[in-house]
DNA sequence: CTGCCAGAGCTTTTT
DNA sequence: GCTCTGGCAG
């Protein structure tokens, strides 16, 4: 098979392709082909006879990584990739630090931990210390491991990152400190790792055990790191690390778009990708300006966003895909009728567009409440991401704590987890259990086992699952034997569905050889929960939303103290970087681009109702760039119309906002309800976007149970559907 | 010690 | 609206 890289690749994309060696950064603006440009750079290393296994590809998430793979192997036209060396910098780290923990001081095992259980820690670092006791000021636990965090991937002490961003909590300074100590003596005690021990601890393998870099280095020929401006100074150290000591001129491919950083929150650092050609000697910089995904009106807008902060790689997008359509930018009355314009939008655009190609984006999760509300109520499927993970539920946590404990018998997190399930064991015994177990007081343990019959069971799978070597799979069927009944007592309103995404994990759990792997997969790069199940419109927050693409976004809560977020608006890098976000937001678009700004908000504290302003980012926009809605009184949207340009006095923002003619906005016409004729099962009706579909029941007060050809059964609100 | 209730306080983004 | 904490009864 042959491939036409020339053809097939602009000027820019061909040359990043087809270098092959020596250091090169890639700058790679939105939609320019940079996935097309790493797909063909790969195939051709694999023509030119690098074997796969010789390749690292370090990407932001797996998905992105096997999405590249699987399209270079379409390429190539046979598979074989499957030994390219990839994943995220984390996935990777641990891969190594599992195969050398011995050398670190972790014979007992040592487990990925997630937040959850690093803030079980932290509680138990307090407890010991009688830290915090009864002070309500105390910073919450999830504050403390943010701050935490922060210090050690900015590489700042303590003190100073309290005075950049929590000045308030200056007082606990040394609480904290002492706090941070414990947390790290008990993590240790446990055998556990932190996300940001992973990168540490691989810093320290490979420079204090110069044979692992050496062994490892020799293993690579090729690196390729992706979304590089979103690497931290850890991660910049390792990729140098990752190539051969004094190798002047090293195989390394950075990409990445300084416009698009938007993880300076977790340490990220912008100079990474303006310093990686001085890091480098001989750096080829190549840029891709062409984007082959917007249209030229939606990339007006982007750039004019961009317009505000200097660039250093300054550069400005241009594209061929004329549209005469301009982004849109709707002014609801409040973010309760956002929501409402927001689905009446995207019942608009589902004419037009498969609703997997329709995203809605936000700046943080809690802010799509509404919106899956009104969306759930006319019936429209939804996927959500950047919520709660998969492997955040409680009950896939309980079964995820058995195999822990197989691996790794200190783990304290998992058996204050597992433990609290036997009814009458809480945190109290469960530490006095997890301290027997590590000194293997039997007497005790003993004891416990003669008073509770349930403590005797979980104890027997324990053992089993120690003493045994299992698949992930049978251990997982193993455990659930014991667990099945502990569910259904535990969780008596929902276990059917708790019970489908334990089934659910067991699907996931065949594709792994052994535990260890599959544990740190599920912690480091949790994969979506049920994959694509149908036609369903996308809500994602921008971070997750990178890297993705759709026909038509939506963007909303376009307003002050959203987005930009409040905890933002103080320092002016932390304002760049909202900018940036807003940025990667409207760059996902393809053809069609809203943006909601509601005039209100809903205050909770005030439990009343406030004004709202529109976004900074917006007000800066030329007027030409964008058509302007309003909500109206009467239903649905207007244009908003500006004065005949005849210098428009200053200060007054008053365009004359006529009502003008109601807009195509499809807002659901609400019909009065009628109950009195309660239809007959098996009448014809008809909805905006299933189409026609026949009343299988009728679900009082005010819905229908309806099944639709193509759709399945849905449940729908009366006043959205039109009897026949 | 556990488990339940009520009241207070607060909300970013993720590996 | 939701989570965390502290107080209290069993």
């Amino acid at each position: 098979m042959h491939i036409d890289y020339q053809n097939d690749l602009n000027p820019a994309q061909y040359e990043a392709a087809t270098t092959l060696d020596g250091p090169i950064l890639v700058i790679a603006g939105a939609g320019s082909g940079k996935t097309r440009t790493i797909v063909y750079r790969l195939a051709r290393l694999v023509e030119s006879g690098v074997s796969p296994a010789e390749i690292l590809l370090l990407t932001f998430t797996r998905k992105a990584s096997s999405e590249m793979l699987h399209r270079a192997e379409g390429l190539l036209g046979h598979q074989g990739l499957g030994n390219v060396r990839g994943g995220t910098f984390h996935g990777f780290a641990y891969s190594l630090l599992k195969q050398h923990a011995g050398l670190l001081g972790f014979e007992r095992g040592a487990t990925v931990m997630d937040r959850s259980d690093g803030e079980e820690i932290l509680s138990q670092a307090k407890d010991r210390l009688k830290i915090g006791k009864g002070d309500r000021k105390f910073p919450k636990r999830a504050t403390v491991l943010g701050l935490y965090s922060k210090s050690r991937n900015k590489e700042l002490t303590l003190e100073q990152v309290l005075r950049q961003e929590a000045y308030h909590l200056g007082p606990y300074e040394d609480d904290l400190t002492r706090l941070l100590e414990e947390y790290e003596r008990i993590k240790r005690e446990c055998g556990l790792l932190d996300y940001d021990d992973l990168l540490f601890l691989l810093e320290r393998l490979l420079t204090e055990h110069p044979h692992v870099r050496e062994a490892v280095t020799s293993s690579i020929s090729h690196i390729m790191v992706d979304e590089y401006q979103d690497t931290n100074l850890v991660q910049a150290r390792l990729v140098r690390l990752l190539t051969k000591p004094g190798d002047t001129s090293p195989n390394v491919m950075a990409v990445g778009d300084d416009a698009q950083s938007i993880y300076a929150f977790r340490g990220a650092n912008v100079r990474n990708i303006l310093d990686f050609p001085k890091i480098f000697q001989g750096t080829r910089v190549i840029k891709l300006e062409q984007n082959y995904r917007s249209t030229q009106p939606i990339l007006e807008l982007t750039n004019a966003i961009l317009d505000g902060f200097r660039d250093k790689f300054a550069k400005r997008l241009f594209s061929e895909r004329t549209d005469s359509r301009l982004p849109e930018h709707v002014l609801p009355f409040s973010d309760r009728s956002q929501a409402r314009l927001v689905t009446a939008k995207v019942t608009e655009l589902s004419r037009t567009y498969p609703l997997d190609q329709i995203a809605i984006l936000f700046r943080a999760g809690y802010q799509s409440y509404h919106v899956e509300v009104e969306l759930n109520k006319i019936g429209l499927g939804f996927r959500k991401y950047g919520g709660i993970k998969f492997s955040d539920a409680a009950h896939i946590k309980d079964v995820l704590a058995c195999l822990r404990l197989s691996q790794n018998t200190s783990d304290l997190p998992a058996w204050q987890r597992i433990l609290g399930n036997v009814p009458g064991i809480g945190p109290k015994s469960a530490q006095k259990i997890h301290h027997a177990a590590m000194i293997n007081d039997q007497a005790f343990i003993k004891a416990q086992r003669a008073k509770r019959p349930a403590l005797d069971d979980l104890l027997r799978v324990l053992d089993t699952l120690r003493t045994q070597v299992m698949r992930p799979s049978t251990a997982i069927t193993f455990v659930l034997e014991y667990y099945q009944p502990v569910l259904r007592e535990k969780f008596p309103d929902d276990y059917p569905r708790r019970e489908a995404g334990l089934e659910e994990l067991t699907q996931i759990s065949l594709s792994y050889d052994d535990i260890p792997s599959f544990l740190g997969d599920l912690s480091l790069d949790s994969p979506d929960a049920e994959e694509d199940r149908g036609q369903a419109v996308t809500l994602s927050t921008v971070h997750s939303a990178k890297g993705l693409e759709w026909d038509a976004v939506l963007v909303i809560d376009l307003v002050e103290d959203r987005f930009p977020s409040r905890h933002a608006m103080n320092d002016n890098d932390d304002f760049e970087e909202e900018r940036r976000l807003l940025y990667v937001a409207c760059t996902r678009a393809r053809d069609s681009l809203t943006l909601f700004s509601p005039e209100t908000l809903y205050s909770r504290e005030l439990a009343a109702t406030t004004p709202a302003r529109v976004s900074p980012f917006l007000q800066d926009i030329p007027s030409h760039l964008l058509s302007r809605y309003r909500e109206q009184f009467t239903g649905g949207v207007g244009l908003q119309t500006l004065p005949t340009p005849r210098r428009a006095p200053e200060g007054t923002s008053s365009q004359s906002s006529r009502p003008g003619p109601g807009e195509d906005f499809a807002t659901p016409a609400p019909r009065p309800a009628s109950s009195t004729q309660t239809p007959v099962q098996g009448t014809y009706c008809r909805h905006k976007i299933f189409g026609r579909g026949k009343v299988v029941q009728r679900v009082e007060p005010n819905k229908y149970k309806i099944n639709f050809p193509g759709f399945g059964l849905k449940l729908i609100i009366e006043d959205f559907v039109e009897l026949e």
